[in-house]
DNA sequence: CACGTTGCATGCCACGTTGCAAACTGGGGT
DNA sequence: ACCCCAGTTTGCAACGTGGCATGCAACGTG
């Protein structure tokens, strides 16, 4: 057994409570005291226990980042930023991992790590707005990533219409006609490539021109696999694109290198934008074109949401986050 | 404040312990009452306070899982993989960066999470065998990834001198004879860089080539933009290499966009080998060589070792994981 | 019918910490 | 000599849970 604050305590010849108020740096401990206590906590290697901290304290200071997959390189990035801006804060981040399954997320949504942690950043892949609508724990949440119909529940995304619309309207600009969306999930409640497929629908008809069902192509996931047979069968239908508008870059990496595999020069034959901005994309050959979310900025506001809704109770509230298109060498 | 047992015992007219004995599947409860206080959970949205339950039981059930950086490919990946086999054993991981600083891993190997984890998975960046040596925390710790001079720590990672040596020996095999490493960290602890240097040279050695430190090029960090900067220093060399062997994937893909910007085909011109077998590399054009460690299995005895030290204690045991070449396109 | 057995339910306590409020100390003012 | 006050230190209680030991009732057995 380690050594707790009465084990200190009877070392360093004081009370238990003067010892915690050595360990928390309280104001009126006099400086010969302290520095008395201090040589008995290092003399004994104590340690805080957390769970008895936080058991009397309520608070843990932890926080639970939830998302589908941390080893794809969007969650990754997210990962690490939140855990840098919660660092900054003096909070711990609990990286959890859903790989996209719906018990599991509704489980973690409906406090299976209630009391261990202090907040939730939660971001979605099959939960619906039924879900959460249903949720009774009491643990501040705050939704990541696009999700419609949220139902009284603290959000921060960014506008995935307008930088889908974006992106698209950047393809037509330059000359392009035929564009194709990869990433559609038809069977899927992922609300984030729905409004893609929106904004990208709405830029062709800005521009006048048809959607065509043949040019959204459907995928199971959003990897690198899943571009690369998408491209493969764009290529090899009857009227190929000579655009494509991907709603992740691990998809228009895998896209690209299907381009590659084909022979079809990119950007010349082939454009190709991506979203995310993760770091392959801008060592790729030709490097990636692609919608940049500030990442910083949403891991930043999540942890201000969190904060403020653990301060104040009020209504729940909705940030929108900023992105700007990074063109690069694919367009 | 959410309902506590307590509550739920006077919501179903039995006690405490009764609920107590409910919520964790105790055998002598009779079905009757056992649904009486089933129904009293949920009515009342009861969640068991896990602190005070650790705080009890002495166990939390969680597992740190400390890295320089969640967002490298190797370790997101790596991270994702020890979630998953910690899930299967109905543990929970909680990801821990350092951003390779000195101080923040000697803190969190000293205990700063005492009594929070049960155990830690520890990759190390700064970390010194004297560090190591003067550790006096007394959770459970297991090593990843290599570190010489270990004393009396449990320590899982690949035989990276042997990995390095293969990799650079295939480079050697197909006719190359100018063969550069990307990778070396003259100014850091790392022992993984070291130790595949070792390798490198060790595999020139056997072919009887002299070892060039022209070809040996330091870098900063192991990330793209390291690999991109260390392969135009190397192409402005006078007497550039016909072959490359980076310590990292992330090194390679660098290293691959230089040579793309230089005009240099890969791989007639230029044969080029990474380490780590992170997704990028399959999906990059041409598709790159690699080392690839064995990612699951390292995951999977880091778990072992730490439950075999939490149930028999014993002398720190080292485990080595399997690894293997993977040809591709840049070779 | 008494007794042991089994199945079920309960009370008490401690896990290690911190909030609260009270208690002590010594120095300076009255 | 007394009191007061600011500066220190302390004892007590409680956070919510589970281990232990035991109470209790009903049942089957000799």
């Amino acid at each position: 057994m380690t050594a707790k604050l009465r084990d200190v305590a009877e070392h360093a010849g004081v009370s238990v409570r003067t010892v915690s108020n050595v360990v928390n740096g309280f104001a009126h401990v006099a400086p010969a005291t302290r520095q008395r206590v201090q040589a008995s906590i290092d003399a004994l290697g104590y340690r805080p226990n957390l769970a008895a901290r936080t058991l009397r304290r309520g608070r843990t200071g932890l926080l639970a980042l939830v998302v589908p997959e941390v080893d794809s390189p969007y969650f990754a990035d997210l990962a690490a930023r939140t855990v840098r801006a919660a660092q900054a804060r003096g909070l711990t981040v609990l990286v959890e991992q859903t790989d996209g399954d719906a018990d599991r997320e509704k489980r973690l949504l409906h406090g299976d790590r209630a009391h261990l942690v202090d907040g939730v950043l939660f971001s979605p892949w099959a939960t619906t707005p039924a879900d959460l609508a249903a949720r009774t724990d009491t643990t501040p949440l705050v939704l990541l990533g696009e999700h419609d119909g949220t139902p009284g529940v603290d959000h921060v995304a960014i506008d995935n219409v307008a930088a889908a619309r974006e992106a698209t309207a950047h393809l037509l600009a330059a000359g392009r006609t035929r564009v194709a969306a990869v990433g559609v999930q038809p069977h899927s409640r992922n609300a984030t490539a729905r409004q893609r497929l929106t904004g990208y629908r709405a830029a062709l008809t800005a521009a006048g021109l048809p959607t065509d069902p043949a040019l959204e192509v459907p995928v199971h996931r959003l990897h690198r696999a899943d571009g690369h047979q998408a491209m493969h069968t764009l290529l090899d239908s009857p009227d190929p694109p000579d655009a494509v508008f991907c709603f992740t870059d691990e998809l228009a990496l895998g896209a690209l290198r299907a381009a590659g595999e084909r022979g079809v020069p990119v950007p010349t034959a082939l454009a190709l934008v991506g979203f995310d901005d993760i770091e392959d994309g801008r060592y790729s050959t030709p490097a990636l074109t692609t919608v940049s979310p500030d990442k910083d900025r949403i891991a930043d506001l999540a942890l201000d949401h969190l904060a403020h809704q653990a301060s104040t109770p009020g209504p729940p509230r909705s940030t929108t986050a900023p992105h700007r298109l990074l063109v690069r060498e694919t367009t």
